[in-house]
This record gives structure tokens, sequence and C-alpha cells, in this order.
DNA sequence: ACTCGCCTATGGTCTAGTCCAACTACGGGG
DNA sequence: CCCCGTAGTTGGACTAGACCATAGGCGAGT
């Protein structure tokens, strides 16, 4: 079971109004509200009548068009049109490895809260999280540093009503996984982390201090408990083009 | 004037004339010249003066700019200039798996080699194969297919000199590494992988069945025998929009 | 009935230009 | 001496339109 990877919803809430948006983003998100509707294999409205539909010029179009194609929801076909991508397969590497202190290889690892609330769990959450759709959710976005330049957006997911008083204690402790672990008898025993590549929201983009559009590094974390249930679910958005993910493994002859 | 479309053909010693290339490609090829001459920081020309100096328009030039971008090689600030980013940073993972078959899981793995030739080892090859400058280097390229859809493409480097025939045994055997085994008694036993986002070029696009500039994933793998002398560089690039690696870790409590 | 070639629709590339936004430097006013 | 406004430079966004390349249908000719 592999999370689907509706993720790009802009939106996210944001502190303020850090980045500005400009029109072709505008266009994304409609032409994809045009695509979700639709089922893959299915074809796209013209460019030409995309452009027109939406008040805009092809050109706009197309660059809206040329992100969502970047992020494997759309495929561009010459002189036959555009099509509902089918969604992404996987491929699994097999880790044995905390990922919660990588920074700290020879890099000076520094932290950021960007915020800390409490939302409602949408039907994909509710799945993560094994909790009813509706449930609170407490929600921590943290801005990961490396020798004070911007690393990641990390932000965690966990389920408000089974870690009671959880924000407040947060402030009290360094770790979360202490907390946890201290207060709750918690004791993360697996997890399950994806890597893909996605591609900048303006927001991502200001905080990561680099351009919208840009290709991005998407890891996701999935969090299970000696028991086997859900504890966390946590998303990190990297740089893509600034870093790069080094591993030393022990091949199985082939 | 409109369009002369330049009928270039892409050059990397491709097997065929796969992709034509389009004009911002060439213009990206002329700015990166202008880029490495450069020291990390410094100021590129501006974007206007790059457009008449390579004879095309503002538009062109900033989609070639998009890429490099993109790549991390370039950096835009508004109203300051482009610069020449700095190198790239690393993160550490630590995995203990190999990654040869891990089309196996689940999915249906086939093979096509694409090219099998020899080349005159560059500097960055000479070095990570322990090498001179010049020396022959046998190099394997494959297109990696899971259940018939293009997965990536792989490209491996060896010394020609140390394993003399290798070329013509990998006729005879289905496997390079039981080549390496049985034939020459090398057993690798360490490598080290890294994962980093990189953007299609129209030959890489034209094999993956996606289009030139969308994300993908390069990964590079260094493998090294009991002796710690390197045996082999691979470079691997998958469709980043397409595939999503996934692992099971067991994190040690923060 | 079949084949070939043209026509059309679609995405792909490129141009030339406009206006906006952010940074910088310079100079005038306090 | 300092502050601030203005002008110039640079990248960012957008437009309207041209032509190219490919796929597929349709009709004329065989």
């Amino acid at each position: 079971m592999t999370t689907d990877v509706s993720s790009a919803q802009y939106d996210t809430g944001a502190p303020g109004q850090i980045a500005r948006v400009p029109k072709y983003y505008l266009v994304k998100q409609q032409v994809l509200d045009i695509a979700q509707a639709l089922q893959p294999g299915a074809r796209m409205p013209a460019e030409r009548l995309l452009a027109v539909r939406l008040d805009t010029s092809r050109t706009t179009v197309r660059q809206a068009l040329q992100e969502l194609v970047g992020e494997g929801r759309l495929d561009r076909i010459q002189g036959k049109g555009t099509f509902i991508a089918r969604p992404k397969l996987y491929r699994t590497l097999q880790l044995t490895s905390h990922t919660e202190d990588m920074q700290a290889q020879g890099l000076e690892p520094a932290s950021r809260v960007l915020a800390v609330d409490h939302i409602e769990a949408d039907e994909k959450l509710s799945c993560l999280l094994d909790i009813d759709v509706g449930d609170s959710v407490l929600r921590i976005e943290r801005l990961r540093l490396a020798s004070g330049e911007p690393m990641a957006i990390e932000t965690t997911h966990l389920s408000a009503r089974r870690f009671p008083g959880l924000r407040e204690s947060l402030g009290r402790h360094r770790s979360l996984y202490s907390v946890l672990a201290d207060a709750y008898d918690v004791h993360l025993s697996e997890a399950v982390e994806g890597i893909e590549t996605s591609l900048a929201t303006p927001y991502e983009a200001a905080l990561l201090a680099t351009e919208a559009g840009v290709p991005v590094m998407l890891l996701t974390r999935h969090s299970y408990d000696a028991e086997g249930s859900p504890v966390e679910w946590v998303r990190s958005v990297y740089r893509g083009s600034r870093y790069k993910f080094v591993v030393t493994l022990m091949p199985t002859a082939d």
C-alpha cells in the first residue's frame, strides 16, 4: 500500500503571503481540476481551447501543462493530444536506518518551527493515521536547516486524540520522538519511506530559497509503533537541485 | 524572422539519431559554456544581452536558463541577476541492500542493450575507476524495462585494461556480475550510491518515453572490490515523474 | 475494395514586444 | 551626515501570433 500522491494542492495554510501566485499557477490549478474529473488515459481539452476557456494565452496554458507533465500527472503526445497519466509505479530499496538526524553528517543542523496547529483529517489522512474523517490531526511544520541553509520543509501529522497535550509538551522537550516515548510510551518500530521527485510550489520555493517549478525531492515517512498502528505521517520537501542523497551499501552478487 | 529550424541532431554517441535538438537546447549548451568559465557566485550576462549575443529571443534564453536553474547550476535573483550556483551538498541515508534486481519487486524485469563500446577516460572517469586519463573504458548502456515499460537508462563503466575480453564474454553470460566473479575473480564488497534529481535530455526523454526537461532521478553507483579498488561506475536515469522509491526502515529512537 | 495522398487538428518551437517587480545607485532634501 | 525618493537595470510574467512536426481521418483514384 503506497500513499497516493495527491499532494500538489496549493493552499498549504501558509503562515503569510510569502509568495505571489502567478497566473500560470492558477491556470495550473484549474487544469488540474479538469484533469481530476477524468479517468487515466482520457484526453484533455486541446491547448488552444483551454486558453480560450481559461481566458489566457496558449503560452501560459503550456507553462501550466509543463509542470503537470513534470509531476507525472499528464502525458502529452504531439499530433494526438494531452492525456491523464496513470498513477506512479513503485520501487523498493530496503534500507535500515533512521533518517531523523541525517543532517548531522558533518553539517550543523538546525530547525525552525513554522507552524503547530490542528487540522481536520481528510480521507487520505484518516487512512494514513487510522482515524476517522474529520478527526483532529496535530500538524507540525518545520524548516530544517543545515549550516544555516534551508534544507527541507518537514510536515509531521499525528492523531490529536491519541496524543492529547502533545502540542504543549513539545515546548518543554527537545525531540518529538522522546516525548512520544516518555509521555505516551510509544516506541517506533518500523517505518516506510518514499522518495520521489516533484516540483516546488511558490510557498515551498520561498522557504527553500529557490524558485517555483524547480524539481524537488519529496520524502514521505509513515511510522508504526510496536503494535503495528500508524503513529505519524511525515512529508518532507528537499531542494532536489541542491541536495544529493548518498548511501553506502553491500551488494549481494547479482 | 520566424523559425529557421535548426535540424541539428543530438549527440551523445547515441546509438541512433533519436531526438531532434530544439534551439533552446543549443542555447542552453552555449550558456553552460559561459557559466563553466566562471566561478561560483559570479554573475552571468543579463538575459537581454544573452539573447542578442546568441542571436535568439529572450524567451528562448529564459527557457534555457530555466533548465539550468532546475539542475542547480544557476541561481536567478530578480533585480540583481543570474549567478553561478555553488556545488551540491550531500546527504547520507545508509542503506544495506543491493539495487541490481530492484525491478523484480512484483514487476517483470527486462533489459535491452543500447550500446557496448570503448571510450577514452576523461579526468572524471579516470579518477572514479583509478586509471589514467586516456585509458580505454568499456561502456555498457542498457535500457531497463519493467513489465514492458521503459524504467531507466543504465550506463556502466569499467576499466578495459583490467577486464580484457569482457565485452566478448558478456554475450555468453547472463549477468555482468557473474562474469566478473567467474572470469576475473572480482567480488564486489561495497558500493556508494547517490540519488539526486536532474532533467531529462532529449536523448534520455526519447528512450524513456517522456519529454525533454522533465525531472528525472539520477542514481550513480560506485562499486569496489574486496581490496577496495573501484570496479565499476554506473549512472542510471529514472523517470522521476513516474517512479517512486520505497524503503522500509527501522528507526533508532531519536 | 484498397491504397495513397492531402487536409486538419493537435502539440512543439520560436519571436517580438509589453508591462510588472525587485534590487541598486545616485542625488537631493532634511 | 543621514534618509528617502527616483531612475535605471535586471529578472518575472504574459500576450498574440507565426510556423513546424506528427497523427489520423477522409476522399479521390486505382
